[in-house]
DNA sequence: TCACATTTAATTGTCCGCAATTGAATGCTC
DNA sequence: GAGCATTCAATTGCGGACAATTAAATGTGA
């Protein structure tokens, strides 16, 4: 008799798709450490960022939603980037509960700098960008089923 | 003249993979975290643990190099998992620069209350088998290709 | 209008993740 | 075998992540 095969055992660490995500997401990290070092960011302030690039006086609800996180990572987060004079944070006239952040000036300016960033990345993956469209379309879909599981 | 189209602006967060698989690193972690909870292990812990299910009496570092961890974050963990008597960590006789881990009764144990996990996060994905396993190997070899970047 | 629920950020405490440093053990070279 | 580099774990400090709680502002219904 045969023992069980390790190639199915779901136990075993490189069955595992969770532990293949949570790994690539550190390599990610540590391939962007150096291009963000030149700009005084680290990931998560670079993804807040990118969301204020897009879109500039958000209250900090809405720059949750999009990057999935709570006030309990954001908070203390815009407080560094507010003291890196990076952004603004004021509370909102309309709705006081609401605290609004905008960029300044120098918050604006970082784009420029950032623009390489992207370009930079995609030379390190050594991937076409087809092919990370469409890993990067599965991924997300993936994402959006565990969050509705979540969310039930 | 047509602006930029939005659905190649490289600085959208949409766009980007990487952000794709921080997000989707972010929703496993929350899908694991109730069924973790009644193991009394973190993630990472139950990474760990995984590793030692595989083989036992490892030092640290071989616990890093299949997790992509340092001691920095190894060794309070693995204090942790000591001080809930799941594993042992003893300074090795032959090299006694190295800590090897070795499971406690108790570690051994838990094995069987961990072995329905990975079919709780399979529903939870409600993908295929087969689905996964393709993704999981091309997230794979793509983590392998920016950590032999940040190698060189 | 007054109680009550809801929304929103902030706070606190615990656990990762990693860079940088330390210190002990080991290996290597001359 | 003495000096020197290397290896390994531990430590320190900082920045996420998140659960749970708090507190203020807002909305709602009797």
């Amino acid at each position: 008799m045969a023992r069980k095969s390790s190639a199915v055992d779901p136990l075993r660490l490189d069955n595992q798709i969770c532990f293949a995500v949570y790994s690539a997401a550190h390599a990610f990290n540590r391939v962007y450490k150096p291009l963000l070092d030149r700009l005084g960011l680290t990931y998560p302030q670079y993804l807040v960022m990118l969301v204020l690039w897009e879109r500039d006086d958000v209250p900090v609800k809405e720059i949750g939603e999009k990057l999935f996180l709570d006030s309990g990572t954001l908070t203390p987060l815009l407080k560094r980037l507010e003291a890196g004079h990076l952004v603004k944070r004021t509370r909102s006239s309309e709705d006081e509960r609401q605290v609004l952040i905008a960029l300044t000036p120098q918050g604006h300016a970082l784009k420029e700098k950032a623009r390489s960033v992207p370009q930079s990345i995609l030379a390190a993956t050594d991937c076409s960008v087809s092919e990370l469209v469409t890993m990067k379309d599965e991924i997300v879909a993936l994402r959006d089923r565990l969050n509705a599981v979540i969310g039930e």
